[in-house]
DNA sequence: TGTTAATAAATTTTT
DNA sequence: TTTATTAACA
């Protein structure tokens, strides 16, 4: 039998994917190309440590970006092992250093009751707090504060860390971003970077706890690797101190989220922490076709600093790649769409065709053909379940039972639905709070026993009090969806929209009762966290896990999204559309020479996402932001070999040479070029308008900014 | 208190 | 062009 059980682990694999599978103990790098077998590798590896290293489920310790990614893992070595997995510590880096912080708050130096900040909270937190410092919206814009500060955590450093800039502009995000800890230190608010950096410092500064891990987790295994940032890769180091157990599995070219902190050096920096490591490739392709492998290989060879890795595959090498140039973006949709009809009426499935962009503005011209066309279809990012403003508010109150001092969650709902508490008592009401140094409900609390109040002021806020205390009180022994029904009926929350008549009224009625539905599911899910309240593990979910962006996954539909959520995806038919300098890669892009690498390690993504046919498309012509302009083809069309490629005519005629030619306009200026001015220096064609003698190009210069020029006397050098 | 007009901005996104 | 946010208004 237990022979039986190994043959189901290795049978699948191939030498290579084996080799990492059966390694005995060391660090290993498995650097895997797109569909090459990286989650079977990862789910293979821990079956194989389980059914023959004998090692318990408890002992390891797998970590994934994503909740979907996780969930997979899980679901698959359980089908692997026909054993569930509970013991494990299988999760995303957010999701264990949460569990590890709700284990050992007191240790953490955080409250019991603490609660998760997502994104949008973290903005509106930081709105609230640079508006009580009186800095001035427009100078100090909020995502601007709520970028440095999640770009500091990520690299490990605290506010105190830091030495004030020469930069005022600096010193003072400096100074936000010391308020912002003390603020959220008091309303014990933890954001996502927190959860990371707290646990982090945690461990490093307890070593009994520490210690307590190392010896129980004998195995790490980390997916996506080239995700990881900073201090991602040093929670790893804490856990990894034996240094022979570490598993990473990552690939440098399909790092694209350099953006948001992530960091591919860890790969480069791993090898030299890791010195007795053992680095495997796998570079056998299991997706594409020959052409689009070899385009996808041929892209990335234009990349600098690779470790190098080629992609192969046994099959055959398929169609040519299809390159159409549309007259504008309206025909490039046109095009898609005969192309996708063509596709569902050969029989093919119409959730094995994917439309990818890069921008999310892309969307909405394909959606409107296909709405013509009556082609299903389904968009994927936008709002999730959990992000909606209806379920913010209920889960706003649910905060306020939990924990009263949750001001975010207190501003949020005291007027919603509205109680007649306005603008000008909430002024009075931070104030009081500010020169207290207290939360809104407490500030509150003293307003309605201060007898200087206004009468009705007083009489409000004693009633929103009330509200709250009371529901918290009848809920207490409720199960969770009763206390989550109890709460959006007596709130009034319900009600408010039931009355409302607008467009997305129904919606959000329909959204409030679904949270009552995911409550009572979620209770009977099993607790894995010991003394939790399920209300509290409830709001942790919340955050954590916002749920999936629409509903009506089951139908076949086409499938839209942009090319970064594409990624770990595959399709039997790909359109990469928009093909064009600026958009891909995009304007800001071009500024920063690292930032062109990663453009182009998206559109290896992209090309890789594709099993049997690929089409890219690009517009000689695009109306962007209300105007017209004349792009050139992307370049990474022109890095592609011409042999795998093959132009696309529509009415027949088939063209001379196959490959898009570039098309500059009548100057030899397009958008997103480099130029060279003899005065101002060197910049970046922005946009360009009129045509002959009378073209004008706007230039962003290095030096001096952005200009509008005439073309015709600028003496503008292409570079 | 909710509506409307004006104004500004405009990648990529998971946790 | 669309979208979001804000200031002014009824």
């Amino acid at each position: 039998m237990e022979y039986m059980d190994i043959t189901s682990i290795l049978e699948p694999l191939n030498p290579a994917q084996r080799e990492a599978v059966t390694a005995s103990p060391s660090a290993l790098l498995v650097l895997a190309g797109a569909g090459s077998g990286k989650t079977r590798v990862l789910t293979h590896r821990i079956a194989w440590l389980v059914k023959v290293e004998q090692v318990s489920p408890q002992s390891i310790l797998a970590v994934t970006f994503t909740n979907k990614a996780a969930l997979e893992m899980r679901g698959r070595i359980e089908a692997l092992l026909h054993l569930p997995t509970h013991g494990t510590w299988m999760g995303t880096f957010h999701g264990l250093a949460h569990r590890l912080l709700r284990r050992h708050a007191r240790e953490a130096g955080l409250p019991e009751a603490f609660q998760i900040m997502d994104a949008d909270d973290q903005y509106r937190l930081l709105r609230r707090l640079l508006k009580s410092l009186s800095l001035d919206e427009a100078r100090w814009p909020p995502k601007q504060a709520q970028w440095f500060i999640n770009a500091q955590k990520d690299e490990g450093r605290r506010a105190h860390h830091m030495v004030a800039s020469h930069d005022p502009f600096e010193r003072q995000l400096l100074r936000i971003y010391q308020a912002y800890e003390e603020l959220c230190e008091r309303s014990g608010l933890v954001d996502f970077a927190e959860l990371l950096l707290r646990a982090h410092e945690f461990l490093r500064e307890h070593a009994d706890i520490r210690a307590h891990y190392l010896k129980r987790f004998r195995h790490v295994l980390v997916d996506e690797f080239q995700d990881t940032n900073a201090i991602q890769y040093a929670w790893l180091r804490l856990l990894t101190e034996a240094q022979d157990n570490l598993f990473v599995v990552g690939d440098d070219d399909q790092s694209i989220y350099g953006w948001r902190g992530a960091k591919v050096e860890n790969i480069f920096r791993f090898q030299k922490d890791y010195p007795g490591h053992r680095l495997i490739r796998l570079e056998q392709n299991y997706r594409s076709t020959g052409n689009i492998l070899s385009a996808a290989n041929a892209l990335i060879a234009h990349n600098e600093g690779r470790l190098g890795k080629t992609l192969w595959t046994a099959g055959g090498a398929g169609e040519p790649i299809a390159v159409y140039a549309a007259f504008n973006e309206q025909d490039e949709a046109y095009f898609v769409i005969e192309r996708l009809r063509q596709w569902i009426h050969e029989g093919n499935r119409r959730s094995e065709a994917a439309i990818l962009y890069r921008s999310n503005a892309q969307s909405r011209l394909f959606e409107e053909k296909l709405v013509a066309a009556g082609i299903p279809y389904r968009v994927y990012g936008g709002l999730r379940f959990f992000e909606r403003a209806e379920i913010k508010d209920a889960l706003a109150y649910l905060r306020l039972i939990a924990n009263r001092h949750d001001d975010g969650s207190f501003e949020r709902v005291v007027n919603t639905p509205t109680r007649g508490i306005g603008a000008k008592s909430l002024d009075t009401l931070r104030e009081v709070a500010r020169t207290r140094r207290c939360s809104l409900w407490e500030a509150a609390s003293g307003l309605c026993a201060d007898a200087g109040t206004p009468g009705r002021t007083r009489l409000l806020f004693t009633h929103f009090l009330q509200l709250i205390d009371g529901l918290a009180q009848e809920t207490a022994g409720l199960p969770l969806y009763e206390q989550v029904k109890c709460v959006i009926e007596k709130t009034g929350l319900l009600g408010h929209y039931q009355k409302d008549k607008g467009e997305q009224a129904e919606a959000r009625v329909e959204n409030l009762e679904e949270l009552v539905n995911a409550a009572r599911l979620f209770d009977h899910e099993p607790q894995e966290d010991d003394a939790l309240s399920p209300l509290t593990r409830f709001l942790a979910h919340a955050a954590l896990e916002a749920g999936e962006g629409q509903a009506d996954a089951d139908e076949d539909c086409v499938q839209l999204m942009t090319l970064h959520s594409a990624k770990g995806l595959e399709f039997q038919l790909v359109f990469l559309a928009g093909m064009e300098e600026g958009l891909f890669p995009s304007l800001q892009s071009l500024e920063e020479a690292g930032r062109l690498e990663e453009e182009r390690r998206l559109c290896y993504v992209g090309l890789t996402r594709a099993k049997r046919r690929l089409y890219l498309t690009y517009a000689e012509s695009r109306r962007l932001y209300g105007r017209e302009t004349y792009p050139r083809s992307s370049r990474f069309l022109r890095e592609i070999p011409t042999e795998h490629l093959q132009e696309v005519r529509l009415r027949g005629a088939i063209s001379g040479p196959p490959g898009p030619a570039p098309t500059p306009d009548a100057e030899g200026l397009s958008v997103g070029q480099g130029v060279r001015h003899a005065v101002f220096g060197e910049g970046i064609v922005l946009q360009s308008e009129g045509a002959g003698s009378q073209c004008r190009v706007q230039v962003k210069f290095a030096e001096v900014g952005v200009k509008w020029l005439m073309a015709g006397y600028a003496k503008l050098q292409s570079i």
